[in-house]
DNA sequence: CGTCAAGTTGAAACAGGTCAAATACCGTGG
DNA sequence: CCACGGTATTTGACCTGTTTCAACTTGACG
């Protein structure tokens, strides 16, 4: 099912240079812990315990359906979501390598929302049991874990901000913010261009706007010169003007250090 | 400081009774876990640390400040919020009787947004390194804790679609339904009636809308006969038609046990 | 009984939504 | 390599829910 099977003759060299470069748990983990061999390798084994990919669109997780393992997103885009009644659906946050579908499976039974891939992606399933025993032997596991949910919550807590306070055109210009900030930290940003592979619906369900004001809205961000949208890639050539026109501050991502 | 101090011959007996009826803390936690005589006593202990009280409006913790102890709410209304460069203000969520304002304080050393009670409170101060061993050495309260954690998270995300999915009318039913219910799980929901200690600006601050049009919504929810609320006092005689007006469905609320 | 905050009302303005149609884009199969 | 069909984006015109402003009323409290 997974990924570091070349048989070589050190593999310890292998598994090291691997997780430092491709890891993408290691490679979101480490914007706040700085991890010690032994410890990059635990994470390391956590791919191997099985990996499945799914295609765009594909449910990952369904509303209301039992969960099993741990699922951490390893490549590709992922969201949560939750439909209303009539069909209205809001994206509740985005999901990158490295972040964790459902954390506490062991206490939640099943989710009260669904989690669809936006683009095809690899997910790692973690068993629920090996998760908590790296995260008892190794402490600083534990924290760069506990972090991620702190970082989760804080992010859920500035969509609620986003949501409620600001309008249409600060909306999306602060969420492609925190997604270009984001990707930034786990290295996914090169030459200040990361792909960005929504639609504008996409956008429209995560913002709380019609897909048509979307439309509108990043015409009006290109026209300020504020980001080069297109083709699934964005280019934001001066983040900071990007940053005051969205009132974006980053704090709320608790970034210690930085990949790259 | 505290509370449980009246010296009597048999100590356990009045710890047990006191804690059973008026133990914030528990009477929150024990929505999802029922505990044992020993862990309702931990429990009690946490008071016992150290109470401070606010005024109405007075901040209980400041964004940017360092933070130090666990603050649990015992007595009043709280709320999370956030001040835009501009003044607006957007409430993130309402912290009641037994809610917890930050739980990680080892990791998360200030806070990323403010806390402010609503009414006059009372707190408790938990050293972060008690509540540690008192979760160690008992895996339900752990358990409960991470119950507590999960839930807020879960409030958080049906904010999300709250404030970008519904109507305003939908939004305001589904705030009160939700605080409703919320209330209902910690007792304090008598005869369908509740306390409802918001200003309407409040409302609006928290649902995304000018305090003018929540004064209409609450009009048409009264003129639908859906609410009575007056004199700070919330009434709802039928919870599942207001429930349908807001599509609300408390399963994210993850309720396993009622109070009362 | 006066003062200040909270709630209520009406009218006008606007941000953003809806509908409908045109255009561009993209992967697929012939 | 091109034609095709479906999806995503763009444009224009019109509509509506919500905001804003300004004034008025009520209520709470010293």
């Amino acid at each position: 099912m997974c990924c570091h099977s070349i048989s070589v003759s050190r593999p310890k060299r292998v598994t090291f240079w691997r997780l430092s470069i491709s890891n993408p748990i290691e490679r979101k983990l480490r914007q706040f812990v700085i991890f010690s061999d032994e410890e990059r390798r635990v994470l390391d084994a956590f791919s191997g315990e099985g990996t499945c990919t799914y295609a765009a669109r594909e449910d990952i997780e369904q509303e209301g359906k039992r969960l099993n393992d741990i699922k951490v997103i390893l490549e590709g885009w992922a969201c949560r979501y939750k439909l209303l009644a009539d069909g209205r659906r809001q994206i509740i946050s985005f999901l990158l390598p490295g972040d964790v579908c459902e954390f506490y499976v062991d206490i939640v039974h099943e989710l009260d929302h669904s989690v669809a891939a936006l683009t095809p992606a690899s997910v790692a399933r973690i068993k629920s049991a090996s998760l908590n025993s790296a995260m008892g032997q190794h402490p600083r596991l534990a924290q760069a874990f506990i972090w991620e949910r702190v970082v989760t919550a804080a992010i859920q807590r500035e969509w609620t901000i986003n949501l409620g306070q600001r309008s249409a055109f600060e909306r999306v210009a602060h969420l492609l913010c925190e997604l270009f900030v984001r990707l930034q930290g786990i290295g996914l940003v090169q030459n200040r261009r990361c792909e960005l592979p929504l639609t504008q619906a996409d956008l429209a369900d995560a913002t709380g706007l019609s897909a048509i004001h979307v439309n509108r809205t990043l015409q009006e961000l290109r026209r300020q010169d504020l980001i080069t949208l297109g083709g699934k890639e964005l280019y934001v050539s001066k983040l900071n003007s990007l940053e005051d026109a969205a009132g974006f501050n980053g704090n709320y991502l608790h970034i210690k250090y930085i990949n790259d």
